[in-house]
DNA sequence: CGCCAGATTAGACAAAGTCCAATAATTGAA
DNA sequence: TTCAATTATTGGACTTTGTCTAATCTGGCG
């Protein structure tokens, strides 16, 4: 309910360094995206950002977490097969996944380190390596 | 078109292995999967499938991965936020992806190590770690 | 003011996957 | 083998996530 970090100059200086002109719309999705620390669905931030009164389309939802992607601002997280989530946090990072509740949590990257990557092909170049430990209850379903 | 390494009563005594009873149908669906050493989608099972004449529905299909999938025949690769692919190697390893392609390679589970994943909450466990190397071409849209 | 590029929009559309009620196949028992 | 009960398969309707399009709106600038 609370907690915006950004206030709305700071987002409409965040966009303009990526190249990004600040309409309204962008501004509220940028504001939810930013404003409270979560992994968000573009269904989620639909409803949020419409929450006081509609003013936002669908069409727009998607189209601005497309350019915010393209532009480096938010990170996709595919985890779940039915929808992918958004990721305010582009610095390295990992996830914890809870395949239960669905819930995202981040995992600093200085905190794992892997080894023993292999050789790419020829003409390849890694884009990202994604880690994603997925956790349940340990008493999945209590005979 | 070739490399059917399964014949099919060892495909039949996988099934039986695995509590599933071996019917025309999944038992198709099994070659394919386990015939062709590939990471396939579930729209790629169903037209290789139907091939040669129509035998197997849609909706026996996701039945039958999503069968297999519980009793552990096969696991689900999470790397395309558009579609499942299905993986017939169910032991630890991780996948290489190409994001321009859609090509899944394995990466040999020994080949990696991971060190400094955190400790979870009480009550959770970790039902896997999946680690994703997204590649492409170094080349991407030459500017 | 009026122009124009860029942004937004509703709603049609597409693809992946699920669900359901009807039908068909398999199995075990006699 | 035959029967009945269980289990599997099926077409098609439906849901969900996301894209596309053509029309409309907006806002900056001369």
């Amino acid at each position: 309910m609370e907690a915006i970090s950004y206030d709305r100059s700071s987002l409409i200086a965040l966009l303009r360094k990526h190249g990004i002109s600040p309409t309204h719309q962008r501004l509220e999705i940028a504001q939810v995206l930013f404003g409270r620390c979560h992994h968000l669905a573009a269904d989620q931030i639909l409803a949020m950002v419409n929450e006081r009164h509609a003013e936002t389309s669908k069409a727009t939802v998607y189209n601005t977490l497309n350019l915010f992607r393209d532009r480096g601002l938010i990170r996709e997280v595919i985890v779940d097969p039915k929808r992918v989530f958004y990721d305010p946090n582009t610095e390295p990072h990992h996830h914890l996944y809870n395949v239960d509740t669905g819930e995202i949590a981040d995992i600093a990257a200085e905190a794992l380190s892997v080894s023993g990557l292999p050789d790419l092909p020829p003409g390849m170049v890694t884009e990202g390596v994604d880690i994603i430990v997925r956790v349940r209850a340990s008493y999945p379903s209590v005979g």
